[in-house]
DNA sequence: GGCATTTGTAATCATTCGATTACTTCTAAA
DNA sequence: TTTAGAAGTAATCGAATGATTACAAATGCC
């Protein structure tokens, strides 16, 4: 017992702990963003070394690129699901893709590290990536999803107040201000207890 | 001529310098984001020294909350003025607040500076005034404006995306991608030159 | 004109952070 | 069993950055 112990160390192949390390990364650049978040906060959330983090993307921008690229893969996966159940569902294909868009809300970070890119736009890496990331959702609400033009708009419209008070941390304020309670009740008309549980489990 | 000359050095009262920074920061603030921007850049934005600034506000912090109050009172006073207008104008106080807001787009950074304050909630410091400042919005369009909680939310949601549109900078992309004009077209139908003239002075 | 106040800068400090290097430990294949 | 490669860390470095200090120069007031 003089020695430090083992301490258990879990190996684990490469790519499942790159999962692991990119999964602590959504959350901890859509908490902070890009400048905010830093490689050793990431590393922490992830329970490996600063070093190992960096060198498993090169760089914090290479790393920042992985996870808009799995954010928006995994949007578009629920999108996609979302679009094969309302095959059959009575009410419309907007509303569905809303349902699965809100609960992509519990995958902490996901959409807020893509809200996070949206407004980097000016910058020479990041920008273009997160253009890119916009569009490809436009173009699956109007090829994929049958959108019109008018549809998707208010679609996007609709998620980005969702990102937007997300990120705002509005919740915060339920009880306390009767104009937040009103808002998020006109916005989160079926999904208010999902959005409250979502913020009682903050670190 | 050996000696330096004297440049010229435009002195000013600490209120007109502090205005100058503070529009300075706005942009630069807007830009990069809370964390992305530093004090520097802002200075020399502002045509003064780093030091300059730090004492002028005491942190960066308190700079970013001075940034703040600035952009969301100057987005009050423009729905305000829109409201006045709307009384004796055609178009609903929707559509006549809108058109003041896309305007306050001109104002480079005050409306991304205000959504760059809204995805750092979780800050400690800036979170509750970011969300004191979405409270402000929303009580005026339900009070001042007599907009319904749904007219507040669907303008709210509008605004949002239109911001995010901004930052993301999508007008770089508007001949290049035939996805992008369409959006753009139907998110802007009747400012979409003033936004491209937007683009088109940019640093 | 003298002088206190205000406006502003140069130099520099301490910290933080991304990145690098060198090393250890575990695993799997021959 | 040996050993090559993969998984992972400790130590540390250099640059960037917010903040501080000390100082210079302009302004206004008597």
């Amino acid at each position: 017992m003089t020695t430090t112990a083992p301490e258990t160390t879990t190996r684990m192949r490469s790519e499942e702990r790159r999962a692991l390390v990119l999964e602590a990364a959504t959350r901890v650049f859509g908490e902070r963003g890009y400048h905010g978040a830093t490689t050793d906060a990431v590393a922490r959330a992830a329970g490996v070394s600063q070093p190992y983090v960096v060198r498993m993307f090169g760089t914090k921008e290479a790393m920042f690129l992985a996870v808009l690229d799995r954010a928006v893969e995994r949007m578009m996966d629920a999108f996609r699901a979302a679009v094969a159940e309302s095959a059959d569902a009575p009410e419309g294909i907007g509303r569905c893709i809303a349902t699965n868009y809100v609960e992509l809300l519990s995958d902490r970070g996901l959409l807020l590290s893509l809200m996070q890119a949206f407004m980097l736009g000016a910058d020479p890496v990041i920008g273009p990536e997160a253009r890119a990331c916009m569009r490809k959702v436009y173009v699956f609400l109007r090829e994929e999803a049958g959108m019109a033009p008018d549809e998707a708009h208010e679609f996007l419209a609709t998620g980005m107040m969702l990102n937007t008070l997300v990120g705002l941390r509005m919740a915060d304020d339920y009880e306390r201000e009767p104009a937040v309670r009103e808002l998020l009740d006109e916005v989160f008309p079926t999904k208010l207890e999902f959005l409250l549980s979502l913020r009682d489990r903050e670190s």
